[in-house]
RNA sequence: GCUCGGAUGGCGGAACUGGUAGACGCACAGGACUUAAAAUCCUGCGGACCCUUAAAAGUCCGUGCCGGUUCGAUUCCGGCUCCGAGCACCA
């Protein structure tokens, strides 16, 4: 039974201690990161968070879940000899900001600098070990001048553009969306029209290629990967060019099957197509033009819901085949779009299931190029059966006849290979104030000078509203003495470009500003990146899985190339962590009521315990529930833990002894040690956790607890729950933190049991159990559980005896 | 439709390269302490059956479903079902 003082014992109390802790390590700078040269390389360790957008709500438990893991992960390392660089800043530009500024009339600014404030004042009580001198923040000027700066070498190597493009207009927001964003924007109500405009866009498809083979180089998860190598969508084909009949015109088509082009029946053009005009005859303009603006007004909602009827109109002219010479016709329909491959296709519809649907629809011949399986009774066949119907191809299989009939196309200049990618140019402009401003200026003869180095930060003027133009334009096109200016060089007047940069500029860069987050000679000093970079984890939601990390990759790769960084990629290592949801297993949300703040968790239960709970909710990259209950628990753990070493009266426990362990002390440590560091470094915290519960148990209610086996604990506990850990090592005497303490090694002799429980089986079946000492011989183990076992085997033969040192014994009878 | 994940007690989850399924925690039940409650501590806790005053012991079933490989399968293979995420007329 326990004593009585341990059944009373006061409760640690936590807000004091971790003030306390928080405290210390501020004004200590403790986790102040130097580029110290006296650590090597492979010491050297960058753990980044993706930084969060500082809205107005503030902190959510969804936040804490990657930021406890990378905090651990920084502890860790530092006590196992490394040079850690933690940092953490704002992500601040955006449209909840502006779209408050439009209502109440405040400034950005000054929305976001509160809203920053609240954001690290809460990050500050879960004690995140970050290194606070390097904060960065999108939105001031000492960091977007930079933005600003990497923009020019974009543009003056060709990768920034003015283009007319059709673009995603939002009425209702007043300005043009990326393709990314517009499903989200939809989703919230938002109507989102085609309408074409001059915007700027970044060549990111330039990099397209690169952007697929660098993720051989990562260790990101294979989803990831796979979404980013979807949306790269590269697919490999040719290009054929099919004459008009009776024109001087012909129409350039992508395949990736240039293999079925016998099988070419009729052709389509997207309604959008610069040829649709030039075909249609007088007799089908009216029709044609009705589709078209029909196709136009269809937004992409509609499209998404249409899908699956075809519809389409004849243009009244003909195409040549160019494989077998025939006439076919040439139509418009809107399910081959504008904006991948040609904007048009050879339609094979006795191989392609659309074109197949869309030739049923309207009576096209349908002729079967690929021979299909005997009990094939389906519709298109694409497979890789020999060709038929094909002329100087028949019986070739796919991939040889596509080599035979691009090498003919080739010779005749019909045709090329082709690689093609579903990956568009970055459409990069924004009708928005609250955003980096371009440093651009419009003369008058209509040329583009970019603004020298020495003309940034462009600032963003202030504005007496935060309403888009109307125009189209963003809000600095209504101010006058911002918007005029007289160009330097020329000393003519010129016009500012007046879009802003999208929210993901910002981010595109990061990363490189925090090694070395107060330069105002570079965006980063060379050398200082060749220290720090690449970052060794990066942790973040899943949501940024194609948009944030596809740019800010692209963006590496070009200051990599430009020489300005060292290393192809940014990431080397990526893990998602999985969603928080409410206790009812819903998604959080305002409206269903059950959204947790992390304040009242810390004030409830402390910053420890919302750090291990999350922790120990189950694997990071999961989805899963939270549980008030569950905190409760480890809230529980702690007070264990602190008991083992402080007594009721708050002072040292007289348990605690400077005595041998028993080996049986030293088992629980030592084992303790290595899951703790192994599960750290797999990321498998949660099991961790499990481990250190485990030590805990094992340890309450003894009499005499050893020293040496529960200061090691300590510091094993310290990257999970570090106020605790630091107030517990103080009261056992040491002077100063720990943050840098060396992490308990374990020793091998201890982490192995002496005796082992062998299990005796009879045909697989667990009959009995026995515990011998570890690496007891094969022979012995067989005897004894022929011995324990004869009730099961009596009367039968024994066919087979399987022996597993130290884990069991098989016996296998018959009869 | 395609791609990628996943499915284990009442719940969250554990299980090394095939070798004791259910660690750890939550919930629940019983007990101790208390005038009482809270807190704390101890014990039990997958299901069915058998037996018994009770307990222990025992038997069978059990990791989404069906089948296979194996002495042995949560783990490997084949085929399905359901759930989640992403993509979606990409030629």
């Amino acid at each position: 039974m326990a004593d009585k003082t341990e059944q009373h014992a006061a409760r640690y109390d936590f807000a004091e201690i971790e003030a306390k802790w928080q405290r210390y390590w501020e004004e200590h700078k403790t986790f102040r990161a130097v580029e110290d040269p006296s650590f090597p390389k492979e010491k050297r360790f960058y753990v980044l968070d993706m930084f969060p957008y500082p809205s107005g709500a503030g902190l959510h438990v969804g936040h804490p879940e990657g930021y406890t893991a990378t905090d651990i992960i920084a502890r860790y390392k530092r006590m196992k000899g490394f040079n850690v660089l933690h940092p953490m800043g704002w992500d601040a530009f955006g449209l909840p900001a502006e779209q408050y500024a439009v209502k109440t009339g405040v400034h950005p600014a000054v929305t976001t600098r509160e809203n920053v404030d609240t954001f690290r004042r809460q990050l500050k009580t879960f004690g995140f070990s970050y290194d606070w001198d390097r904060e960065v923040n999108t939105t001031d000027p000492q960091y977007f001048r930079w933005t600003q700066w990497i923009f020019l070498q974009l543009f003056k190597k060709g990768l920034a553009y003015i283009a007319e493009v059709p673009v995603n207009w939002c009425p209702e927001l007043g300005t043009v969306l990326a393709n990314e964003e517009v499903p989200e924007q939809i989703e919230k109500g938002f109507t989102v029209v085609r309408r074409p405009m001059r915007q700027w866009m970044l060549r990111i498809t330039a990099y397209a290629e690169r952007l697929l083979n660098d993720l051989e180089i990562v260790d990101w998860p294979e989803s990831i990967k796979e979404m980013q190598r979807n949306w790269i969508g590269k697919s490999e084909g040719a290009e054929i060019d099919f004459p008009v009949e009776g024109q001087n015109e012909k129409i350039r088509v992508f395949t990736t099957r240039p293999d079925t082009v016998f099988g070419a029946t009729y052709m389509v053009l997207a309604p959008e197509h610069p040829l649709v005009e030039r075909v249609t005859t007088a007799a089908q303009r009216e029709s044609v033009e009705a589709y078209a603006r029909q196709a136009a007004r269809k937004s992409d909602l509609e499209r998404l819901e249409l899908a699956k009827e075809k519809t389409g109109v004849w243009t009244g002219s003909f195409a040549i085949n160019p494989a077998n010479d025939r006439k076919i016709p040439i139509w418009i329909a809107d399910y081959v779009l504008v904006s991948y491959g040609t904007g048009a296709i050879m339609a094979v519809p006795g191989q392609d299931e659309r074109d197949w649907e869309f030739a049923e629809e309207f009576n096209l011949p349908i002729v079967r190029t690929v021979q299909p399986p005997a009990d094939f009774d389906g519709k298109a066949y694409l497979g890789d059966g020999p060709a038929i119907n094909s002329g100087f191809l028949d019986g070739l299989r796919m991939d040889d006849a596509a080599k035979k009939i691009i090498d003919w196309l080739e010779s005749k200049k019909l045709g090329q290979r082709k690689v093609n990618y579903k990956l568009r140019d970055w459409l990069f402009s924004r009708q928005r104030y609250w955003g980096e401003p371009f440093p651009i200026l419009h003369l008058e003869d209509g040329t583009i000078r970019p603004l020298d180095e020495s003309e940034l930060p462009l600032l963003l003027p202030e504005v007496k509203s935060y309403k888009p133009a109307g125009t189209g334009e963003s809000p600095l096109a209504s101010m006058d003495e911002w918007l005029y200016v007289t160009d330097r060089s020329s000393g003519r007047k010129a016009r500012r470009e007046t879009n802003t940069m999208p929210q993901w500029a910002g981010s595109c860069w990061y990363y490189l500003r925090f090694i070395d987050p107060r330069n105002d000679k570079e965006f980063c000093n060379t050398e200082k990146e060749r220290y720090w970079m690449p970052v060794d984890l990066y942790v973040g939601g899943a949501e940024h899985a194609v948009l944030h990390l596809m740019y800010a990759r692209f963006w590496h790769k070009v200051l990599f190339d430009l020489g300005f960084v060292s290393t192809p990629e940014p990431f080397m290592k990526l893990v998602n962590q999985g969603i928080i949801l409410g206790e009812d297993s819903q998604k959080m949300s305002k409206s269903r009521g059950n959204v947790i703040n992390p304040d009242d968790i810390i004030r409830d239960y402390g910053a420890d315990a919302i750090r291990l709970y999350e922790m120990f909710m189950g694997p990071l990259t999961q989805t899963k529930p939270w549980s008030t209950r569950g905190v409760e628990g480890v809230a529980r753990f702690l007070q264990r833990a602190w008991r083992l070493y402080i007594d009721s009266d708050d002072r040292l426990s007289p348990a605690v002894q400077d005595v041998e362990p028993t080996p049986d002390q030293w088992r629980i440590l030592h084992k303790t040690i290595r899951k703790v560091s192994e599960d750290i470094e797999s990321l498998s915290f949660n099991t961790a956790i499990a481990q250190m519960m485990i030590f805990v148990n094992e340890l309450t209610g003894i009499m005499v607890r050893p020293r040496r086996v529960l200061e090691p604990f300590v510091l094993v506990m310290a990257p999970f729950a570090p106020h605790l850990a630091e107030e517990l090592w103080q009261r056992l005497g040491h002077g100063r933190t720990l943050a840098c303490e060396a992490f308990p090694e374990y020793e091998e002799r201890w982490t192995v049991d002496e005796e082992v429980t062998i299990v005796l089986q009879v045909n697989g079946k667990v009959r009995d159990r026995v515990t011998v000492r570890k690496g007891e011989d094969g022979a012995v183990l067989q005897g004894l559980a022929l011995d324990k076992l004869q009730k099961w085997t009596d009367g039968k033969s024994i066919v087979k005896v399987v022996v597993v040192p130290d884990k069991l014994v098989n016996v296998v009878v018959q009869g």
